[in-house]
DNA sequence: CGCTTTTGACCCGCGC
DNA sequence: GCGCGGGTCAAAAGCG
């Protein structure tokens, strides 16, 4: 299973969108702990990292067919639909969902169709550094079910972006500190290990056929995201795409990883 | 009956 | 300061 990424496409769709976790915010700062957060709906965008899943619909559909029962679905979380909205620029609606798995859980996410293919759907999955993650109830079909909806019928086909974005909502502690135990799986350290640490991300990998995103390394300042970009050698037309990125935020990386798809690109 | 979805209104941040 | 667009709220309707 290959782990996160964007498409060229995509991103640049995704900076046209606005879709993007902080297009129009210089690069932040090394830690998640800066901005004070009363309420999500204070939430600055810039205080959010955000971890974007683009999910081929079939992939949607299929989870939510086979998914409870013997197969766990590719995202084991219970998403209730808040609200609607039409994206200025996009054919397609745009859907935000809260997590209710537990009470007062604060992961949102938002599902979308990607303009630039129509076949694959844009997962935003957003929540709070604190948040205690919910075990895991099997119980999203609903949002599957509109995300499908939403989607409509299509074809599919590979690639996964995914977005994180915990805010930062305890300004007065350590960004270590309590993080670790309430979501753990946002510590500046695990977020470059998706999987274990950060289960509920890590049981979609798993349990899904769309391939799932890694972390944003939004918040790190030591370059490891020029260091994800040369992971993958890229060839000459791929380079080519990248002309256009001198102006990535510093916590971009870039991957390759899929033959058909070309470069890809995390952003942050 | 309880939970979810729908949908219009409202709030807020941001750019001009 | 104003307008726009994105995100959230909350009431009503639908569904199992």
């Amino acid at each position: 299973m290959v782990k996160t990424f964007v498409t060229m496409n995509q991103r640049q769709q995704e900076e046209n969108d606005n879709v993007s976790s902080e297009p129009e915010s210089p690069p932040p700062p090394p830690t998640f702990s800066h901005t004070k957060l009363t309420s999500p709906r204070k939430c600055s965008k810039r205080s959010m990292q955000k971890r974007v899943v683009s999910m081929p619909i079939k992939d949607v559909e299929g989870s939510r067919l086979k998914g409870e029962s013997s197969a766990p679905p590719a995202d084991s979380w219970a998403w209730r639909k808040y609200g609607q909205k039409p994206i200025k620029g996009s054919p397609y609606p745009r859907g935000y969902y809260r997590c209710s798995s537990s009470k007062g859980c604060p992961a949102r996410k938002q599902v979308e169709r990607s303009r630039v293919d129509p076949t694959m759907l844009l997962i935003t999955y957003s929540c709070e550094h604190n948040h205690p993650w919910p075990a895991s109830r099997n119980n999203n079909s609903a949002a599957k079910k509109a995300a499908a909806a939403e989607a409509g019928e299509t074809p599919s086909k590979s690639t996964t972006v995914v977005k994180q974005e915990p805010s930062t909502s305890q300004p007065d502690t350590e960004p270590e500190s309590g993080m670790e135990d309430n979501f753990p799986g946002l510590t500046d350290d695990s977020i470059l290990t998706t999987g274990d640490e950060f289960a509920w991300f890590g049981e979609m990998e798993t349990t899904s056929s769309a391939v799932l995103e890694s972390t944003l390394f939004a918040e790190r300042d030591d370059g490891e995201a020029d260091d994800a970009a040369m992971i993958f050698p890229m060839r000459e037309e791929d380079e080519s795409l990248f002309a256009d990125l001198g102006e990535l935020p510093e916590c971009s990386f870039v991957f390759r990883h899929q033959r058909n798809v070309g470069p890809q690109v995390g952003i942050c």
